[in-house]
DNA sequence: GACCCCATGTAATTAGTTACATGATTCG
DNA sequence: CGAATCATGTAACTAATTACATGGGGTC
């Protein structure tokens, strides 16, 4: 997924790995922060596979820098990737949905306790994002990427009131 | 991730691996598909970690069994992760967030026309949830997961309506 | 005869995480 | 003197996906 975001940052300006890493994490938002390690592997898989070629940049002092741009594959398979919808999106891989009901099925004291607790990071992740968002340095597309986050915050919340109100109930 | 849902499965009741992938799947309501291999692969795993053991079962007729049953040391770790809440909510590693915003980057027009795929694409997706939540076979737990992907549809609908506005009022 | 159920596995590939290695410049 | 910034990379590991391999039994 990373592979499509380089290519889709790629495609509105030519840049090496190093500058790349940032735009990427500040389009982010501070919601998926990189190793640079993965930028420099990722580009050269891309590279291998004919997307991306680079441009040797020298600079004085400091080390020469790949410029890289995307070739007419890589604007190929970019917009391939745009244009269609994602499907499959029943997948659930959500290790708080799992764990909760899991303690549910084992121990119902501790799973409410679980829940107080999941709630409680929930909230402090929230607060963090809303004051992420309302930092001058946002962008309106990393606004609107915090906002899908504080939106599913928000339904996470509301599905833990769900699963305690199960356990109170003893339906579960 | 799967590992300690199989360790939580094992801690209910000792099962072999075609069992577990029946039982997993059942409890998983369909929202993750596993392939088999996978099951036995992770089984291996968590038996050089010490964590399961096998007992064979010997059958006539049918292959032998490997009945996995929890080692002190499975249930320790299973209790440990199942007392300590997730956290580092904020990670975002959604394919349509991302899709949608470069797509947004990129081009307007196609961006809407994106979004409306998607919202298709989520509306079918929680018909299907909603089938599969209705149906008389499913237990009270996978009710309260299919329920956590409802909600999940629910607030990801909602996302793409306020990506659509932001277009509209070009602020993006 | 073809396909599904039972039951076990291996191999290959892709993606992401973490840690390590190198080296110059600039700022406090 | 130490830390941050600029700039490149490699290596090891974990997790998940997909495909392949084997083989008996029952059903349509």
């Amino acid at each position: 997924m990373l592979k499509y975001v380089l290519l889709a940052l790629l495609g509105r300006a030519p840049q090496h790995g190093y500058e790349l890493k940032a735009a990427f994490e500040d389009l982010l938002g501070g919601t998926w922060l990189l190793n640079i390690g993965q930028v420099y592997t990722t580009l050269a898989r891309l590279e291998q596979d004919g997307l991306v070629e680079p441009t040797i940049v020298t600079q004085e002092l400091l080390p020469d820098r790949k410029v890289y741009s995307l070739t007419q594959l890589g604007e190929k398979e970019l917009a391939r990737w745009l244009d269609e919808p994602v499907s499959g999106l029943i997948r659930l891989r959500d290790e708080v949905f799992l764990k909760v009901l899991a303690q549910a099925l084992v121990d119902r004291r501790r799973a409410r306790s679980l829940i107080a607790q999941q709630r409680d990071e929930y909230v402090s992740a929230a607060a963090q994002v809303a004051r992420t968002r309302a930092s001058a340095s946002t962008t309106e597309a990393t606004g609107l990427l915090l906002d899908a986050v504080l939106l599913r915050l928000e339904a996470d919340l509301q599905w833990l009131d769900l699963v305690e109100a199960a356990i109170k109930e003893r339906r579960l």
